[in-house]
DNA sequence: CGGAATTTGGAATATATGTTCTATTTTGCT
DNA sequence: AGCAAAATAGAACATATATTCCAAATTCCG
């Protein structure tokens, strides 16, 4: 029964499936329920899994081990962590990292990359179809589109309209360049695209507020359902992405920025 | 503080950005995490949450209460009860996404994230750690930074901007705004980090020649190992982006800005 | 600036949950 | 049927985890 332990749900799988021609009676009736309830094991505790197959505890945890765990915690551990990639607390092992002087430039950049995988990972479980839908249809049916994102999120605003003015749609950056504020820009029949992430720059807010007060639509790129921007009745696409400090890996974001170039010059052009 | 218990999740949301204004420091730190991780509370520890939320445990206990629980346990049932699990995992969800969803933003935003994916995987392939050593040495020294990317690199080098500001790291973006020059600002001492991809701007290029003839140290981030940028003796990190039509994801080269950025602000500060 | 109220950190405690052990039952074999 | 080996149930035990409590720090107000 030594076999190694299963690091992956594949491997987890192919341990099942080996197993299960060779089991007594309670323990068939655990590979079965297992089987069939993968997803219940990160969330269920071992006496709810052994109800549910109908066995005993210690029955389950005999189980676990055949399938060559140390007993039923290791193997919900493969569970919980494989589910959502497991980024639990890349902002402390990035700060860590910065912390030591033993981290090189490379290791750095080794982490990083592994933050921006899961943060696009995580985009494509947190976006909402039909929110996506919404925004680029409003953003498609705008006399013209005024962006606005301010600090930290310029570089994303400064994207989406070098995207747009590459696919010919009619676009405004509002960079607040020289304290002008162009508010009498917006117009009846035009859309604001907002970008704001914690902390929320005032200016941006405040913009929203003005604007959405006339009546004119709202489509906001932020973090979380707690954004300031809730307030308002925009279309809210949030994205969540790991940062720490002053920091914040771009990646979900601007990839998600680029789908709504793409999505919205397209359909413009239709 | 007597609310009736959130049933739903829906609830639970609405529960939240009721609080969330109103919410002491550690409390809010741990709203925006939840916000953005509603996913972990499924099958994660107090322990980890709060870790994760940077507060204590404690903490993390009181944030529960105020939203009507009576305690983590209470909260974290209503999310093990709804929890349906998102597998199978990443690569074949994301393929069925593509065909189920042909043609919509949502299947443009599985493209993309896929891209992403695999500009950064290739980033850590290509990227030559004793380049990024001396990139980082380089800049570290300077007196000052200077920082130029235009059109589409623009975001990458605003970006930059922003995080040197961040850490203290005397950095000056060179944007054109005004089609001012500002050449002379670029004194001994100093170094020049330039930003540019194909079609190379032909101000960047420029700028570089002539600096680079003064003597004053430049480096590159660039495409290739073909840029014009070869010519003058850059520290030249290369970047291949994964192009999807005529769009740049940027997460690769945004990746690399990050990594550098940090990088240079810790060495400074050491 | 000083005192009250709130918020916080951390250790102490209670509880739930996983794990092990052993007597008993079942199964397989001759 | 009778014996040995394997499997099982249930209780006892150990550990992990949630929860509470209170002193210290902070914020708020007059």
């Amino acid at each position: 029964m030594q076999e190694r332990v299963p690091a992956t749900i594949t491997q987890f799988e192919e341990r099942l499936i080996d197993v299960s021609d060779s089991l007594p009676k309670r323990l068939r009736q655990c590979a079965e329920y297992v089987a069939a309830n993968k997803d219940r094991i990160a969330v269920s505790t071992v006496a709810e899994m052994a109800e549910g197959a109908g066995v005993q505890p210690s029955a389950f945890m005999r189980f676990c081990r055949i399938l060559g765990f140390s007993g039923f915690s290791e193997m919900q551990r493969l569970f919980r962590d494989s589910y959502s990639g497991g980024w639990p607390d890349y902002s402390t092992r990035l700060k860590n990292l910065r912390e030591k002087a033993e981290g090189t430039p490379f290791a750095l950049l080794a982490e990083f990359v592994d933050v921006g995988r899961a943060s696009l990972e995580n985009l494509l479980k947190t976006i909402d179809a039909k929110t996506l839908d919404d925004a680029v249809e409003a953003l498609a049916k705008a006399q013209m589109i005024h962006i606005i994102g301010l600090r930290r999120s310029f570089p994303v605003a400064s994207y989406i309209a070098y995207a747009f003015e590459k696919m010919n749609v009619p676009a405004m950056l509002h960079s607040g360049v020289g304290g002008l504020d162009n508010h009498n820009a917006i117009r009846p029949g035009d859309v604001l695209l907002a970008v704001t992430f914690s902390p929320y720059a005032a200016e941006t807010i405040e913009m929203v507020e003005a604007v959405s007060s006339r009546g004119i639509p709202v489509v906001a790129m932020t973090d979380t359902i707690v954004s300031p921007l809730r307030k308002f009745d925009a279309i809210t696409l949030s994205v969540s992405e790991v940062d720490f400090g002053a920091f914040r890996s771009l990646s979900a974001t601007l990839c998600l920025a680029i789908v709504l170039s793409v999505a919205v010059g397209t359909k413009r052009s239709e």
